[in-house]
Parts: structure tokens; C-alpha cells; sequence
DNA sequence: CACTTGTATTCCTCATGAGGAATATATAAT
DNA sequence: ATTATATATTCCTCATGAGGAATACAAGTG
């Protein structure tokens, strides 16, 4: 699937292309590299990067192929950080205890010695 | 800042480390190398570069030191993500135009990318 | 103190991946 | 068909970073 959205994202030219699409709306990849600063290969790459993760698709018309973010790998991205939402959500009740109070009490142990090393 | 909060969850690996921490709570470093199967000094690695990023808080007693989610780094990069969301909710009225009709169902024919899923 | 356990760090090697230059492919126009 | 424009791809080099082994550091225990 697209697990590798995180592993694609994770590159800051990517990234910078992503929010240029998003600022564009769409865009060909001379319309990238221009406002990019990029090499047009280098815009190519990472573009091919961003597709085969669902982070942008394309249409091409012509010669021009125009670019455009892709709900759906970015919204699969989106969705894995919202797993954690709980932990800024003021949630994680132990262990706001735990750092700011106590080492190991009632709630919950917290460490995980149960895994029988050995 | 953490900026490379998003380089640093690009790791396959440190991700795992964070599902790990999500699911236990707070988790030393032994249990965590005990969990994920990697060894010990990558898993410390991991871990340094995943505090760096705020995305990993951690709290020393005696000598072990108890690693946590840290919701900072975590918030951040899911509001990176978030700055995206009206490409998911159906907004992008220009793109949207340009689409000719919608992004996630329909026909869609001006763009055909790889529709292989799985 | 020596000793053990838990963790961090250093050094090394190796694979991966980003950027550059050149080239290939596609489509349109003449 | 030739040319021009737009984009993709290939080959190359180089830096970065992940994993392994060994070691250093820290903190508890006898």
C-alpha cells in the first residue's frame, strides 16, 4: 500500500513540492521546478515518489502533465499521527502523573519488565 | 526547532518504536529493544533521534530511563498534515474544477494513474 | 572498593537515496 | 519528417544514515 507516504513525506524537497501544490492547486513540473528552484529531473524524482506513495496524482493533457495533491496518501499520513491524538489530547493520565509526581503507583506500572527476557 | 519531526518518523523503524511506546504506556530502554527486536544501541539511537525531533520525552530513574511519547513533536507533525485537510474534505474548489468533477469517486477521467491496489 | 546492570556513544561498513548531467520519450507544430 | 517543448529516465557521484560490534558511562549492589 502506501505505507511508504511517511518515508516519502519525509523529505523536505518533497514536502516543499507538496505545499506548493497545495498553494497552486495544480501544476505542471515546469510550473514546479520554476517556483521550486529545483532541477527539473530532481522535480521529476521526487514527483514519482510522491505518486507511487498517493501523495499527488496526475493528469496529463498534451505534452503538460499537471500535478495535484492526492487525498488519498495524504490523508492515510494524517490518519497515522491521529493515532496518537490521545497523547495530546490530555489524555495519558498515568503518565502525566508519573513524570510529574510519583515513579510507579497505582494506575498502571508503565514499564513492560512482563516481557520475560530470556 | 522540530522541523525534522517528520524526517525522524520517516524511519520505519523509530515508528515502530513510537507504536511500541503509544501501546505501553512508557517503556525503558531494554523493553523497548525486548519488544521491537532490535538491539540495544540502535534502539538508543532511535530514541536520540526521536527526543531531538520531541517526538519521545524521556524520565531517568536510577539507572534506567523511562521513554514516553512526547505530545509536542507529535502534535506538530500531525498539524503538518492537518494544513492539507481540505484536500481530503472535498474542498479545492479549483482543482476541483479542473477535476471536472470529484477527487475520490466517479469517473475521474482526466488523470489515471496506477490504480493497483494490492 | 569491585561488580553488575542499564544505557549511551564511538567506530566501522554498507546500502540507500538525493542531486547533477546527459539522454530518452512523448506530443505538438511546422 | 523535422523541430521544439515538456517530462521522464538513466548513469554517475557523493553524502547521509542505519545496523553491527565494541566500548564508555552511569548507577545500583555486594
Amino acid at each position: 500500500m502506501h505505507d511508504d507516504i511517511l518515508e516519502a513525506i519525509g523529505e523536505p524537497s518533497r514536502r516543499e513540492l507538496l505545499t506548493l501544490l497545495h498553494q497552486h492547486g495544480e501544476m505542471t513540473v515546469s510550473a514546479l521546478v520554476d517556483a521550486s528552484g529545483m532541477r527539473q529531473p530532481q522535480v521529476s524524482k521526487h514527483l514519482k515518489v510522491l505518486a507511487s506513495a498517493s501523495a499527488v496524482a496526475v493528469r496529463p493533457q498534451g505534452r503538460c502533465r499537471y500535478y495535484r495533491l492526492d487525498p488519498k496518501g495524504l490523508k492515510a499520513a494524517h490518519d497515522w499521527f491521529r493515532q496518537f491524538e490521545d497523547v495530546w489530547q490530555s489524555r495519558f493520565d498515568a503518565l502525566d502523573a508519573l513524570v510529574s509526581n510519583d515513579t510507579a503507583t497505582t494506575t498502571k506500572p508503565l514499564n513492560s519488565p512482563d516481557e520475560s527476557p530470556t
